[in-house]
RNA sequence: GCCCGGGUAGCUUAGCCUGGGUAGAGCGCCGGGCUGUGGACCCGGAGGUCCCGGGUUCAAAUCCCGGCCCGGGCCCCA
């Protein structure tokens, strides 16, 4: 039997550290986004379900929380932000000159097994750009992610790869679109032998050949690659070679501006609409992806509108805890206060709210608690961490002071009320 | 969907295998020692359908069967 105090399956609480953690992860997201003008967009948590699935592969769309409302509309609990944001664009901001960059912090759902890692429930910051069909949108991007990134702390390394080599070689080939999706779900599950017979059995020998060195070959070796299939590949070679370029320099940018990169060829993310330059970051320790993303040219189509460029990223802010847990990272705690109201006299408190609101004022944490027994107050104040007791009671309204102990030290001192601001602004200088 | 491990106080858990008396402990919480001076310490207290149901037995947290729930692995993803 689940107790009322449990949470559903594949979701969490977060208390006490980590919810500190998770709230300075979000507001440090966010201040990063904002530095390099990102602007933030907040799109609805439930949308309807066929906007997912028009977009997303079938995997996405079997794991989606999915029901009917009031009025017999099929809603879905989004499984990812990207296609909200699409939509967004084409209602709202469609008219905005290009490139709109936009960032958003949202929670995700899923209904997949929990594991490690891996909620029902999940929080996703995002990144994207509409319409700039140019590599430097996606440095942009992956600058601005490895930039947030290293600055929380999390070693990282970013995987490159790009789904256009397979499909236009794979066109060329006459490979079948849904045979070219299942060559790519194996080659994204590591099977490239499954990948190889398929072809093999349905396109002929030379055609796995070619799958096979295109799996293998080095990012340097290929415009070379390319150049030695120019009469298979007809006029896509033109093309392809670009993509190959782009990749090339991809690379090349982000490792310039000290990013860790390394070109994956069996990267392929296969399941979404993902149109050219895939990436995918792996975070020092953690096995699992803090984050994925690439280009999806175009698919402000699929939804209707005309024909824009996008790229974008999403980090997995669940994940990134983890890896700050295991480094044993702590937020840090600004200067906390409390102020005890000894006794309950409106006197006395009025004085106490008075105090906390001069403090307030100079970005002093503080807070009043209302206790007649020092003892306990002082046990409770030292218990919770505070570096300074603020006692206000009988003593100190008749002579306009406040009483003011120094936790860490055990001194006290007392001093005038005018004083209170000044001695917390000197002792925060200190 | 498949595989493994679990479920005993708010939390972490001992006990289970090898059946026996009132189910213990640590932490936390509350109170007192201490009516204007904390942490540490000492004393005391509250808090349990031992996940649920059935079976075996004089007797079940413990053994057997069924179910529910949670975590982790495969796969996939953030």
């Amino acid at each position: 039997m689940v107790k009322f105090t449990q949470p559903p399956r594949g979701t969490r609480d977060l208390v006490g550290e980590e919810a500190d953690l998770f709230i300075d992860l979000v507001g440090k997201f966010s201040e990063i986004a904002r530095l390099n003008d990102f602007k933030p967009i907040v799109t609805p948590t439930i949308e309807y379900f066929d906007l997912f699935a028009k977009k997303s592969g079938v995997e996405i769309v079997q794991s989606m929380y999915v029901f009917q409302d009031k009025a017999g509309r099929t809603i879905a609990l989004r499984p990812e932000v990207t296609a909200s944001v699409i939509r967004a664009y084409l209602r709202n901001l469609y008219k905005e000159p290009k490139p709109i960059n936009l960032f958003y912090i949202a929670q995700c759902f899923r209904y997949d097994e929990p594991q490690r890692g891996r909620y029902r429930e999940f929080w996703q910051l995002g990144l994207e750009i509409i319409g700039d069909e140019s590599m430097a949108a996606d440095i942009n991007i992956l600058h601005t992610a490895s930039e947030y990134l290293t600055y929380i702390g999390v070693k990282h390394l970013v995987q490159v790869g790009n789904v256009a080599f397979y499909r236009s070689f794979m066109d060329s080939m006459g490979v079948s679109g849904d045979d070219q999706d299942l060559v790519l779900h194996y080659i994204d599950k590591g099977l490239l032998n499954n990948a190889e017979k398929l072809v093999f059995e349905k396109y002929g020998e030379e055609a796995s050949k070619i799958l096979r060195e295109l799996y293998y070959v080095d990012i340097e070796r290929l415009s070379e690659f390319i150049n030695d299939y120019r009469n298979l590949l007809g006029d896509r070679c033109s093309k392809i070679a670009q993509e190959a370029e782009k990749t090339l320099s991809f690379t090349d940018a982000l490792r310039s501006i000290g990013i860790n990169v390394e070109y994956s060829p069996s990267l392929v993310r296969g399941l979404a609409y993902y149109t050219g330059l895939i990436y995918e970051v792996k975070a020092e320790g953690l096995d699992l992806s803090v984050g994925g993303g690439g280009r999806y040219d175009g698919l402000t189509e699929i939804y209707g509108g005309s024909f824009e460029y996008s790229t974008g990223i999403a980090l997995g802010l669940d994940r990134i805890m983890i890896v700050l847990k295991e480094k044993g990272y702590v937020v840090k705690t600004p200067l906390r206060v409390i102020i005890i109201a000894l006794g309950s006299s409106t006197e006395i408190y009025r004085a106490a709210i008075n105090a906390s609101r001069a403090l307030h004022s100079s970005g002093i944490i503080a807070s009043v608690l209302s206790e007649p027994r020092v003892s306990k107050a002082l046990s409770y104040a030292s218990r919770k961490g505070y570096l300074y007791a603020i006692i206000i009671g009988k003593k100190e309204i008749e002579t306009q002071s406040v009483t003011i102990k120094d936790l860490t030290k055990g001194e006290q001192t007392s001093l005038h009320v005018s004083g209170l601001v000044k001695y917390f602004k000197d002792a925060l200088s200190s």
